[in-house]
DNA sequence: CAAAAATTTTAATGTTAATTAAAATAATCC
DNA sequence: GGATTATTTTAATTAACATTAAAATTTTTG
């Protein structure tokens, strides 16, 4: 997840771009970031971006991209640290919200898949899938290990998942708040999953 | 919530127009959606959607009033239905779900926000903020009546509302789905919320 | 330090879709 | 049915950005 130490200068540049852009589209929409907007940020001209990224659509695409695997990120860290279903996902809320409001910053919120053109789209289409269904396997796991109340997995996939995407909508950066987010997003997000018959009430620190 | 009987032919074919420009905007996108897409849903040119509207940030803005509306509509109903506030919780999901997914939709999803005028943003940006103070002050009712475990409300809120707004996202008008999604989607967003002393265990019909 | 490679800028150009005005058609009303 | 009003179309026009090519600058490398 993080930078490797021998990043190149072009590599290291390229992921402040991919911030700055995924800044601009959650602030201002997707309609409302012109290149000159997400250049500004970065102390260029719109032009130059063009050294990174084939055209806007590549642009968003390439946020997308990262969107999707810093998520996928932390649906593997969990998978790998989680003892049983639940705390998998606990984890997995827990990691990804970490990201979400977190230095890793801003994540675009994916709005604008449908107007990425066929390949890309289908392509941010399929990993999005394979995540669904990955935290869907991490429901249905705690409900075979009995650490998760059965449910229909799919809705609540649906719903955790939306909660998430849906995030930058409403946190904008305050520091304070991400501490608060970070501590009860997940607890809120997950609450409802625990099974009740279990003997400890107290969640995962 | 209905159209009044004595609706004129422009507030008939101007609510078409929204039902349009959401059906456009959700599957294709903001950026991917031109004024001709959503005219030629309806048999239309595009220049005669300026006949209902002074411009296209005009038409994104009705669309989200709508969606406003709509939301609004379905907690106050919920607010008049329900005996205490985890029914009331529960009903403002249902009903608002209910209409996400059935006749009265597609709902638009707010993506774009950001790229409206200023006076449009404060404008949704302020209905939408009553409105998630709505469903915060239906979870404080709900946890001072003992029907709703102790949470933190301001959380739980986003949590419910990003769920709701990203059904969009993974609904696309599927009649088979959209029962099943009324049935499950309202259970699994409030089972975290009801209070575990309480005797029932019933969900409301 | 000089040459080569990488990065950015300047200055046009192009394209796409929004927008407008005037004309045409359809609906309504007396 | 003829006049009036409401709605839609045709046919330009515009403007905002995205995009490109070539030149300039900066960084790296031997």
């Amino acid at each position: 997840m993080a930078m490797p130490a021998e990043a190149t200068r072009f590599q290291l540049q390229r992921d402040r771009m991919l911030r700055a852009a995924a800044t601009c589209f959650n602030r201002k929409g997707y309609s409302g970031t012109s290149l000159k907007d997400v250049a500004h940020q970065l102390g260029l001209t719109d032009a130059a971006l063009y050294y990174y990224v084939r055209n806007k659509e590549e642009l968003v695409y390439q946020c997308y991209l990262r969107a999707a695997e810093l998520g996928r990120g932390a649906m593997e860290l969990a998978n790998e640290t989680g003892a049983n279903g639940f705390e998998r996902a606990y984890l997995y809320v827990r990691y990804h919200v970490e990201i979400m409001v977190g230095d890793a910053g801003p994540v675009a919120i994916m709005s604008e898949i449908p107007s990425l053109k066929t390949a890309h789209r289908n392509d941010i289409l399929k990993i999005s899938r394979q995540h669904s269904l990955g935290f869907e396997a991490i429901l249905s796991s705690g409900i075979q290990d009995g650490s998760i109340e059965p449910c229909d997995v799919r809705m609540t996939g649906n719903a955790v998942m939306g909660a998430i995407n849906w995030i930058p909508k409403w946190f904008h950066g305050d520091a304070a708040m991400a501490k608060q987010v970070i501590e009860k997003f997940p607890e809120v997000l997950t609450r409802g999953l625990k099974r009740a018959s279990n003997f400890s009430s107290g969640q995962i620190e």
